[in-house]
DNA sequence: GGCAATATACGAAATCATTCGTTGATGGTG
DNA sequence: CACCATCAACGAATGATTTCGTATATTGCC
């Protein structure tokens, strides 16, 4: 019998979220490279990141490659999952289960820009309404 | 002069949310009808609920009506409001900014069920292609 | 070898969210 | 009137998040 994942990855927190937006920006990176990405200015100190990096590890967010002397961390969770997550939880706590109304607030708050998104979302309307 | 909110209202936080809906689905509530819609099994106490209101209070997320004994309470801020901040958030922090980029995945995760709800986006897509 | 720079590890403080227990007031009922 | 149910108001405990300071190890260089 092979190992599974008996419990689901935690949330990751909003400082959490912010670091994987960097790691899945730029790949794997050292906890100084995390560092100078988010806190450039006026952000926090570097032993900051580093304890960020280090729970995150804890939770199963990032992998870390400790095989030089500064370890490399990379994201233990696909940005595609993790939105996922995010979106479905919205829908739920915000919008009531209902996926549609939060689309049509969305549109409406934030009209696509270009004429590429909006044939895209066509292009998926239709396919959904092939059945597909 | 007139007073004037100077500063915005704090997020709602993930038990708060929940009052909200409560108060927004039902009109407004005493702690008790509060409690019993929420927590009516297996959830928190009575003064619980009742903290958790007064704490919204003093927050300016509710209002109160304390001319009776049992205090009603009632929405500070629109379900409306509230869903516009929520996704606007989550747009920035979760797709980078790219409401197009969310609707496509809200749309892949959880297609639109009815003809209805599908035949509503496609109206709405149209509105905003012609530029209203 | 010894020093400076840079790394990790660890503990602790500050803040916030959530829950509960207790206290004292108020209202109705027998 | 006396009792009991129900109410608001605290204060406090708990746990999570975020930040930082300090200690300690490692690397490259003189």
């Amino acid at each position: 019998m092979t190992a599974r994942r008996s419990v689901e990855t935690p949330w990751p927190t909003d400082v959490e979220l912010d670091i994987l937006q960097v790691l899945w920006g730029r790949g794997p990176c050292t906890v100084r490279e995390v560092h100078e990405t988010l806190y450039a200015h006026e952000g926090a100190g570097y032993t900051t990141a580093l304890k960020m990096l280090q729970i995150m590890h804890g939770k199963g967010l990032v992998e870390r490659d400790d095989s030089q002397r500064a370890h490399v961390y990379k994201a233990g969770v696909t940005k595609q999952r993790t939105q996922k997550r995010f979106l479905a939880d919205m829908v739920n706590r915000v919008f009531n289960g209902s996926a549609s109304q939060m689309v049509l607030h969305a549109l409406g708050s934030h009209p696509p820009a270009s004429r590429e998104e909006l044939k895209e979302i066509r292009t998926l309307l239709s396919r959904i309404e092939a059945g597909d």
